[in-house]
DNA sequence: ATAGATGTTACTGA
DNA sequence: ATCAGTAACATCTA
């Protein structure tokens, strides 16, 4: 499910459902989700707090304590709250039951879905080592850095967008939407961008994020029923998945290419590329 | 009916 | 270094 605005979503939604509960029980179903090893994950997590969770680009951060989980949904990752019986489900693999009976539950179709146990000092080198870029927002989104290193690179753009080093946070979706804002083209090469189209790029991407989280983000083709998936953004969509449907802004027909091995959604008359 | 696609990331080999 | 391809997995669709 999660781009930014979903996990962010998510976010808030386990911190009303789950913070200040304690775990008493631990069960995986799915060893290998574990990167931080399952015996120790199993052993450590029982009698901690939820203190608080946070966000890092599209990681979960499950402040506990004596530990952080750091919980990645990558494609298909979802959580379920269930205050008493949780109810049998062949997608359901991660299963943390509270002192007061209720539990929390992780199901992830295509068990892609990591999970790791740090301590809190390693918290920071995690993301440094996955050179995880900068939040997308005004404080920390710096434009004279992102200009710098685009101006370094021949990869596409979109491509470049997506490894998260630039910019924290955007996946295939998002990055179609802050492109056709930007008036870029999607395999245009980063360091072919003009001024203005970088600013373009910037400002849409701290817009578009903001927007997806405000609308508690996309609900497209997985269904709703789990934490955070009660989101309207899809209704906002521009040009993700709208192949055939006409430009909002000039009426030509949207395309959908392949590019980096992504679907790749774009107005070839207000996207084009050059250089 | 089977190939290809699906909100992601990390690893491999050129 | 950098880049393209691929793997991890299950399900749905054209």
């Amino acid at each position: 499910m999660p781009e930014l605005p979903e996990v962010e979503t998510v976010r808030r939604g386990l911190n009303r459902l789950v913070r200040g509960k304690v775990i008493e029980k631990v069960k995986m179903t799915y060893s290998p989700m574990v990167k931080t090893g399952v015996d120790t994950f199993c052993q450590d997590l029982l009698g901690q707090e939820i203190l608080d969770v946070d966000r890092r680009g599209k990681y979960l951060l499950i402040y506990l304590t004596d530990h952080v989980l750091i919980s990645h949904l990558r494609m298909e990752g979802k959580y379920n709250f269930f205050p008493d019986q949780v109810p049998a489900n062949k997608h359901f693999h991660a299963f943390f039951t509270f002192t007061d009976g209720s539990s929390l539950v992780y199901q992830d179709v295509r068990k892609f879905g990591t999970m790791e146990l740090l301590g809190k000092a390693d918290v920071e080198a995690y993301f440094l080592s996955r050179k995880i870029g900068p939040e997308p927002t005004e404080a920390d989104f710096d434009l004279e850095e992102f200009s710098r290193r685009l101006a370094k690179s021949k990869k596409p753009i979109k491509s470049h967008l997506l490894d998260q080093s630039l910019v924290a946070g955007l996946g295939n979706i998002y990055v179609d939407e802050v492109l056709f804002r930007a008036q870029v083209h999607p395999a245009q090469a980063s360091n072919q961008l003009s001024a203005e189209q970088v600013t373009s790029l910037h400002q849409a991407t701290i817009e578009v994020l903001q927007l997806g989280i405000e609308k508690g983000g996309s609900t497209i083709r997985t269904y709703k029923n789990a934490l955070g998936m009660d989101g309207t953004m899809q209704d906002y969509l521009q040009v993700y998945g709208k192949t055939g449907q006409a430009c909002p802004r000039c009426q030509t027909e949207i395309v959908k290419i392949k590019l980096g091995g992504r679907g790749t959604h774009f107005c070839p008359q207000c996207q084009v590329k050059y250089g």
